[in-house]
DNA sequence: GTGAAAGCGCTAACAT
DNA sequence: ATGTTAGCGCTTTCAC
């Protein structure tokens, strides 16, 4: 391992101007900057981060808590975030947080207060008020994307607008009788994103003067298999079967459509669907949906982390969607 | 930040025997261990992960490289390797190494050579040989899952045998006009896996002395996009459909699926499919799978580097494997 | 603009 | 079994 020393004295300078050399840090001259420069490249020499870490109390490094790593909203967003982090030098360290309470604690009391992380971004996960807690007590920044809670700084996009927006999409090609696939009570305990979007479902409708009907709700768990379920059930119930549903994200709307396919409904022309997320599939799918552009928002989050990082506090941010209409709504035909 | 000096003081011992307790490394009498974390414990110690580091020259860190985080197989492995790792206190760093070359550079010529880390594992990556170069300069354990290269030591799962395996149960059940849906030569081409599975099932179909004919073999992406366009071509061509498909990942596989509904074919009593990897669809649609069991790939390969960090070197393994009949494939009906 | 020198917070010999 | 001490490889005052 080649060490500053060894540059200095290829450079012919002082380890000191070596460092202000290469960090960009203090002021060095142009000539003598471009020999040390050179003289790290010629040596191979890359700084230390455990050396560097320990002097300054920087450690170009950030921390990035996530819920479910094997869906595709998250890893997508998680994709973007480092994709930006690394643009900027920066490393991620990679913390799984999931049902698994043991580890769960321990990042939260261990792993995080090991001085490896310069600040941490927290992704559309639902943590408990001590682990906030924990979070805040780390005296570094934080940033969530999506999150329900108040207490941190949160980019995420307004559900209730979202919601609004697509319903309002249906109501607009005529639909009157809409059903809507959102969260299970259990599922949105602590994450609120469902009910937001169940309200601004509720609210389109009341605006339109469209009853709210109890039976034009079924809960799913955001997957393919889920959306699948509560679309038969919709379907299947007797006595005015709705001809548009709303689904609360992509996977469950494509879930929709196979479970309308399978009891023989047409797409769109028998059924109308619309989904949230923007999801890789829905092309294939010609799925309308509000997208929220996931990998947009992760990238977001990290040059907002780094904002914060070398400047001042950051507000709450509202995350741009967008709907993009596709193949499986169209208008309501006289039935 | 509480330091070791005030652990030390307030459990009336010297640092270094609180280094020594707290980590485990040299003798501590039961009585004093006891008593140092128990004031580690009052005053919330946690030991600097950078001070450490820079004084022993062990991170408890791991650099994960990853291609594609937002397929489901990746981040799956991914998740896997994550929970082991934390698990054993470790933390994970994550490298997103996709087609932007001059973050890919970054990676392999700053990034990972910043002493940040104390081995790397390389997730299903096709590697350039100056990459491999590089991983192999940075004098660290390196290990591979499922990745080509002979000069990385491996834990793969034999490509051939699994193909031949998915082609064997369709050959058990009647069929003998079976198509492949595998790799595009571009895709193939520092990535050999798909070619190998070719190789299992033209093995297979030879053995059974079938004729290998060129068209009945698609190429395809290994999403359900291309699956579903690749299925559509063999089963649209005249002449002999196939009764059978075997295709390469369990995403195409779904693609065909889908194709053949849609040319109203039944799966599994006109056309039988089956696939490749154990995806999470694979329940929903009722897929014959030969499943790899990612996520306990991802678990092997992280307790495989941790192995090779407080002990010798590590031979290349094999990783399991098994047919998981579902409801997609069937016996051949005479037509 | 540049150098000297004092740490940053630990760990690892080496003693005892 | 425990304490003393010398670094680990940088960054950052403080001088000049």
């Amino acid at each position: 391992m080649v060490s500053i020393d060894e540059v200095a004295r290829l450079a012919g300078v002082s380890t000191a101007t070596v460092s202000r050399a290469l960090s960009g840090r203090g002021r060095v001259s142009d000539a003598t900057k471009a020999r040390v420069e050179a003289a790290a490249d010629t040596l191979g020499y890359v700084v230390s981060a455990p050396a560097s870490s320990l002097a300054s109390g920087r450690t170009r490094n950030i921390g990035v808590l996530v819920p479910f790593l094997q869906r595709w909203f998250f890893s997508t967003v998680l994709a973007g975030t480092a994709a930006e982090l690394m643009r900027h030098g920066y490393d991620i360290t990679l913390y799984s947080v999931t049902e698994d309470l043991p580890l769960r604690r321990s990042v939260f009391e261990t792993l995080l207060r090991r001085q490896r992380v310069d600040a941490v971004i927290a992704v559309s996960i639902a943590l408990g008020d001590d682990e906030i807690d924990r979070l805040l007590a780390l005296d570094m920044p934080v940033l969530a994307i999506g999150g329900p809670d108040p207490r941190l700084t949160t980019l995420s996009v307004d559900d209730v607008a979202v919601a609004r927006l697509a319903t309002e999409h249906l109501l607009g090609l005529g639909h009157r009788t809409i059903a809507h696939i959102g969260a299970s009570p259990e599922f949105d305990l602590d994450f609120h994103i469902p009910t937001q979007r169940r309200q601004g479902f509720e609210q389109a409708l009341t605006a339109a003067g469209v009853a709210v009907r109890p039976t034009l709700f079924e809960p799913a768990d955001f997957t393919i298999e889920g959306g699948f379920r509560a679309a038969k059930q919709l379907l299947g119930r007797p006595g005015g079967r709705p001809t548009a549903i709303f689904a609360a994200s992509d996977e469950m709307a494509i879930g929709a459509i196979m479970a309308a396919r399978e009891l023989g409904y047409r797409v769109p022309a028998d059924l109308s669907i619309v989904g949230v997320d923007g999801h890789e599939l829905g092309g294939f799918f010609r799925l309308t949906t509000v997208d929220q552009f996931p990998a947009r928002q992760g990238e977001r989050a990290a040059q907002a982390i780094l904002a914060l990082l070398d400047a001042a506090g950051a507000q709450p941010e509202q995350l741009p969607f967008e709907l993009v209409v596709r193949g499986t709504t169209a208008r309501l035909t006289e039935v």
